[in-house]
DNA sequence: AATCGTACCTGAATCGATTCAGTATCCGTC
DNA sequence: GACGGATACTGAATCGATTCAGGTACGATT
């Protein structure tokens, strides 16, 4: 009934505690007879590991955790699965928090996995928690940030170039003739659609050509709030529609295609074009296949998680930043004018 | 730079150890004098407490086991969210596991939340592993299965009628006019697909007409899958298609929605009727709106929590059985013919 | 004044794996 | 045959929070 402890093991086995726990961490010193001595034990108790106690003396634990911004997002989705894959394979488990953009649940989190001690914190921030992560450090426990640039390189950061992102995108719009160009997104407190915002107009500016770029504020990076945002663009008087849409992400461009759809007719290409941002798994089944910016999703995540794994092993080392560069994805939403 | 203990915040605060533990578990025994006083020096040190040793200890943990069968599928994804919002309420985190329909990732993550001994494990099974989950229960750590119904009544599960659900999607498309129906699903081992095929076959062989149920094999349950289903369909001579296809999710449906277009005509609904299984957010935005089953992934997530954490507080809890009725949601792609 | 009850507090024992100083054994060398 | 060194093993101390038997102080009761 009651779990068999490692004190079972060793007196089922004819030898010390101290053995079997070299067995379990250091078989190199231990002769071949007391291994399979040992091994024949656990399998006869059916013994596992208490890794509570283990992690109160060896100070090292088996979990990682992994602060989500958007669960909703199936690009989180991905990056969480390439990390817990990642993960899997070194035998560590992924905790997972989700803090729908709410700076109280992002803090109940990382208060949770410090009492956990986890391994390292991977995280998508939402609110500016640089000092609580200096803290987490302090006891140990390193974190890279997932899907944001760390300015102040104070953090180990696994990204991709947003800026240049929306700037591709943009100009991706601009070469295939269009001039007006409205920017679905919010809210901005969140940094990577300020990025992609900032890149737009950089791409704006940049051109040749006289182009304008105006803000759709949504409040919410979701379906629900992009297809109320292509509500609102439609509203106005026809003249001063935009001739495109950059949307800061796929969930809100798809929502926005919802949205561009008057009597029954869909406003994308023909009218108005429409580019997302990620480039997820959906984005190429959509109502009209959704041109965007692909981000390398899985690679972000297993790569985020083997520098983690890194620094714990070596804590001096010096933080590093990633930046993967986005890809451009032309499908119909873009295409140029009949 | 070393975290502080419950030794440091006794001595901070001029108490005992015990009446910080105290006032930390049972703060109604302690005086209001001694509890501001804890208080303020937890405060000061920035004391958290070390889970690992409150584990050994009191052998309680915080942290739920939450294996998925399929971290792809945005339904899962719902599931999680659901579970993991219900957890965060109650201070506690979730370990999250992809099996990814993979028996020794399956295993894999068992014996990591057995030697994490999590306070419980929901699991959405792949394999048979009441055996397993048996022995989690006789050390005091409960399963509650999600998506499944526990068929021998072993262990409480949160599901949803997939036969029943089967049966209401085919009635569907037999009352709307269709008789050769392609069940598109795969692989047999996941047990909702046998069940929402076996009610297909109900929903045929009960009704007056004539109905044809064919199996269109998959390998996985995704949307690759499901474009590679409809492209073998549309290979086949012009008077061998069906009629209308039952996808045993919404990831197929919404493949095998891609694979159904010839000469860039879309087939769906007029020529062939779709209809899926899950109705995930991505159903309705799909280039036909997808008709499909809802399950509500949310409460089936935030339920399963619930009843876990009953039965950790009392082990001696009779297993039950909660399973949801789907619900049928009628969009464009399973149109009547013009 | 003695007794009892209540409220609050103390501090040592405890959980189970790891670690490490110390012991035992054996082999080769001079 | 004494010594050095390598190899294998032992068992007590340790990590930090919890728990609980026991102690103190003080007011109420008889």
């Amino acid at each position: 009934m009651a779990a068999a402890s490692i004190r079972d093991v060793a007196q089922h086995a004819g030898v010390s505690v101290g053995t079997v726990s070299n067995v379990l961490n250091r078989p190199g010193e231990v002769s071949a007879e007391s291994i399979s001595r040992v091994h024949r034990a656990i399998e006869a108790l059916g013994y596992v590991r208490n890794d509570a106690a283990r992690k109160l003396r060896a100070g090292t634990s088996t979990t990682v955790g992994f602060v989500v911004l958007d669960g909703q997002n199936p690009f989180f989705g991905d990056v969480v699965r390439g990390a817990e894959d990642e993960a899997s394979r070194h035998g560590i488990a992924v905790l997972y928090g989700n803090t729908d953009e709410d700076v109280a649940r992002e803090r109940l989190y990382l208060d949770l996995f410090e009492e956990q001690q986890v391994r390292g914190v991977l995280i998508s921030p939402y609110s500016d928690i640089n000092p609580r992560l200096e803290r987490l450090r302090e006891r140990g426990i390193p974190a890279v940030l997932v899907d944001r640039f760390s300015g102040d390189g104070r953090f180990s950061s696994v990204s991709v170039d947003s800026v240049m992102g929306g700037r591709m995108a943009v100009e991706h719009l601009i070469a295939t003739g269009r001039r007006r160009i409205a920017f679905v997104g919010g809210p901005f407190e969140i940094r990577q659609v300020t990025d992609r915002l900032a890149g737009a107009r950089v791409a704006a500016e940049q051109s040749l050509e006289h182009v304008d770029v105006e803000v759709v504020a949504t409040s919410a990076p979701t379906v629900a709030e992009g297809a109320a945002a292509g509500a609102r663009i439609l509203s106005r008087p026809r003249r001063d529609w935009p001739d495109a849409v950059f949307a800061a992400n796929d969930l809100l461009a798809l929502g926005v295609l919802q949205g561009l759809i008057v009597d029954g007719r869909m406003l994308v290409p023909n009218e108005i074009a429409l580019i997302g941002f990620d480039d997820i798994a959906f984005a190429a089944a959509a109502a009209v296949p959704l041109s965007s910016m692909r981000q390398p999703s899985g690679v972000i995540g297993r790569t985020a998680l083997r520098i983690l794994l890194e620094e714990t092993s070596d804590p001096e080392l010096i933080p590093r930043q990633t930046v993967f560069q986005p890809e451009l994805v032309v499908r119909a939403s873009t295409a140029s004018r009949r």
